[in-house]
RNA sequence: GCGCCAGUAGCUCAGUUGGACAGAGCAGCGGCCUUCUAAGCCGUCGGUCGAGGGUUCGAAUCCUUCCUGGCGCGCCA
């Protein structure tokens, strides 16, 4: 039985990780806590006789969506309800009573249909302030991960001509996800896959060489599908001025001359476009250089040898049909000539043999019809699904005050990745493009971005942590000073919406692992905007600096909590926390 | 024709992997600057979660059929 359901596995989107077990984060250890206090009130009522099934299902602790539910809620007692044939408001009143002795609760209710409510008391929560403090910038990190080694390919346009918007996203997502997995302990190498094999690149040597001749005043054929842009001409120049004489060389050398020269041109400036926009790569892996170690040989050996390809009409095929593909693949044309395909699975089969044990490919969705065939490769080398995981990113619509800014390939006159950093600014350029989930489209408008006021969320999560940094200026110029001792100054806060903020600050590590495990940087983004909220909120209604001296303190370090997790958040996105806007 | 992704408030989108009365921003309307940055805050209006059926204590979420939009179905990369 070889056929695998294809739909299943895209869709499913987790990384294979331990449950987060991890020792000092505030938020996971409390789950943990009530989920033994269940245990053992079950455990209890099943010897005394008041609930009779004997079976404890698995315990779901989760954080309801409404803060009057409490911290936590449980369902337990509904998914028991049929086992007991008792009804689930019966069973949770049980529960509550046995446990309401805890001292880690102010409240424990029945609620709703069945849920049990619980709600912590609030020194209990302040004590995640000083864990913020005393982390810092480690703050959020965990170690789900246990160094597993991950690799994240992303970006890989070809050396043919500049990056565009839609590269752009990719950037953002695949360095933000790199980020995030290495947040949660796991060993992230960031790829940068360069095809510079083959005929996209013999194309743009044609190219070159044709303009170059055009610039020296002769009449030439431009090639048809040859790239128009006008960059093309830039290269040309910079060839002319650096080759003294072609004549002696056959018109195959000097195409060739034209390729790696202009293949180094353009990666010189993919990689000054990627370092504008912060994105740098562990590891540039040239396509070339499979063939030149022979491994696209190699590998296609191996598949033989596995039985998994045959020879048809002089070609030789993939039989990826046998996983889920709907058609069979070539590998080798009937010329004798090696497909894209080809040295892509040689690819990633070395990208398994260099040692990763997870693979995550960021596309554009236009690629999307690939994934079944790439997925089928995987199984027949008998890989998980999962170990390779493709993320789709959906296209980008740029638009200027709402209206759709005009895109034509044809002419090569795009709107380039470069041009959009240096007009919206790189954070703002990055924020945007996180914003989305990455499997839905995205519209980008430069105005807004460019907008320097609330409709603009990336100025609204700075300006919050600017507004701290203000605050903190202020203080010192008080002589006010961020209390060493955390205890002390929490015990000055007694607002609601003191504890509000510290909750929903107990929360990121959390957030930060869930957006880890399933590639979702946005989960971040709302993160962020939820925080500023809260605390923009709270800094109109209430002043920080009084001429109470403890509740300043006290404040002053909720606050620069506030300012610890804003700036990690945003480090991660890779947008700056500024000091001063 | 087949496949993938989407369809949630006027617009752009979230929705903690099946939970409690469906949320946010923008747009609209009405308020707040001699006090730490108004790049901010507060209030208000707004939805048959594309449609039907199913699964169960419980569905925007899972299954199924249909409708609409985007993309893809090369011995191109």
């Amino acid at each position: 039985m070889h056929c695998l359901d294809f739909t299943e596995d895209i869709t499913l989107r987790k990384l294979k990780a331990p449950v987060s077990q991890t020792k000092e984060e505030n938020w996971p250890i409390m789950k943990e806590r009530l989920r033994q206090l269940i245990h053992g009130a079950l455990e209890d009522a099943f010897r005394a006789g008041a609930l009779t099934s004997n079976e404890i299902p698995e315990i779901q602790i989760e954080v309801p969506a409404n803060s009057e539910h409490g911290d936590f809620a449980s369902n337990i007692a509904m998914v028991m309800a049929r086992a007991e044939k008792k009804a689930p408001v019966l069973i949770a009143g049980l529960l509550v009573e046995a446990l309401k002795g805890s001292e880690l609760f102010m409240r424990v209710e029945v609620a709703g249909p069945g849920f049990i409510n619980f709600t912590l008391t609030p020194s209990c929560w302040f004590e995640v302030l000083e864990q913020i403090h005393a982390q810092g910038p480690n703050y959020g990190t965990s170690n789900v991960g246990q160094g597993r080694r991950v690799q994240v390919e992303f970006v890989s346009a070809n050396p043919t001509g500049p990056l565009h918007i839609g590269h752009g996203r990719g950037a953002a997502i695949g360095d933000a996800v790199s980020q995030l997995l290495a947040k949660v302990g796991y060993d992230v190498c960031r790829e940068y896959y360069i095809n510079d094999a083959g005929n996209q690149v013999v194309l743009l040597g044609r190219s070159i060489l044709q303009r170059a001749r055009e610039l020296q005043g002769q009449q030439v054929d431009f090639p048809e599908d040859g790239y128009q842009g006008q960059y093309i001409y830039d290269i040309a120049k910079a060839f002319l001025n650096e080759q003294k004489d072609l004549t002696s060389l056959s018109e195959d050398e000097k195409i060739k001359l034209c390729i790696g020269f202009g293949v180094q041109y353009v990666l010189n400036w993919l990689t000054r476009d990627l370092e504008a926009f912060g994105v740098h790569f562990d590891n540039w892996y040239s396509e070339q250089s499979l063939y030149d170690n022979a491994l696209v040989e190699k590998e296609l050996a191996k598949l033989q040898d596995l039985g998994l390809t045959y020879e048809k009409e002089g070609a030789l095929w993939f039989r990826t049909t046998d996983y889920g593909d709907d058609k069979d693949r070539v590998l080798v044309r009937s010329d004798g000539s090696p497909t894209y395909f080809a040295s892509d699975v040689a690819y990633h089969m070395v990208k398994f043999e260099r040692g990763f044990e997870t693979l995550i490919d960021v596309w554009g969705a236009d690629h999307h019809g690939y994934v079944p065939r790439m997925k089928a490769v995987l199984a027949g080398l008998g890989h998980a699904p999962e170990d390779l995981e493709i993320l789709m990113i959906q296209m980008v619509n740029l638009l200027r005050a709402g209206k759709p800014v005009a895109m034509g390939k044809r002419s090569g006159e795009f709107v380039s990745l470069r041009e959009v950093i240096d007009e919206v600014g790189r954070d703002a350029c990055r924020f945007f493009f996180l914003m989305r989930r990455s499997d839905s489209q995205l519209d980008f408008d430069l105005e807004l971005a460019k907008q320097k006021s609330a409709e603009n969320p990336v100025y609204y999560v700075q300006y919050a942590h600017a507004r701290v940094c203000s605050i903190n200026r202020n203080a010192k110029e008080l002589g006010v000073h961020l209390p060493e001792n955390g205890k002390c100054a929490t015990e000055n806060l007694h607002l609601d919406e003191e504890l509000a903020i510290t909750k929903l600050l107990a929360r990121y590590p959390d957030t930060v692992v869930g957006a880890a495990l399933n590639y979702e940087p946005h989960r971040i983004v709302y993160y962020l905007q939820e925080l500023a909220s809260q605390f923009h909120s709270y800094y109109n209604r209430f002043r920080v600096l009084t001429d109470e001296v403890n509740e300043s303190l006290g404040r002053l370090y909720l606050v620069n909590s506030v300012r610890i997790v804003l700036e990690n958040a945003l480090n991660l996105l890779g947008v700056t926390a500024p000091e001063q806007m």
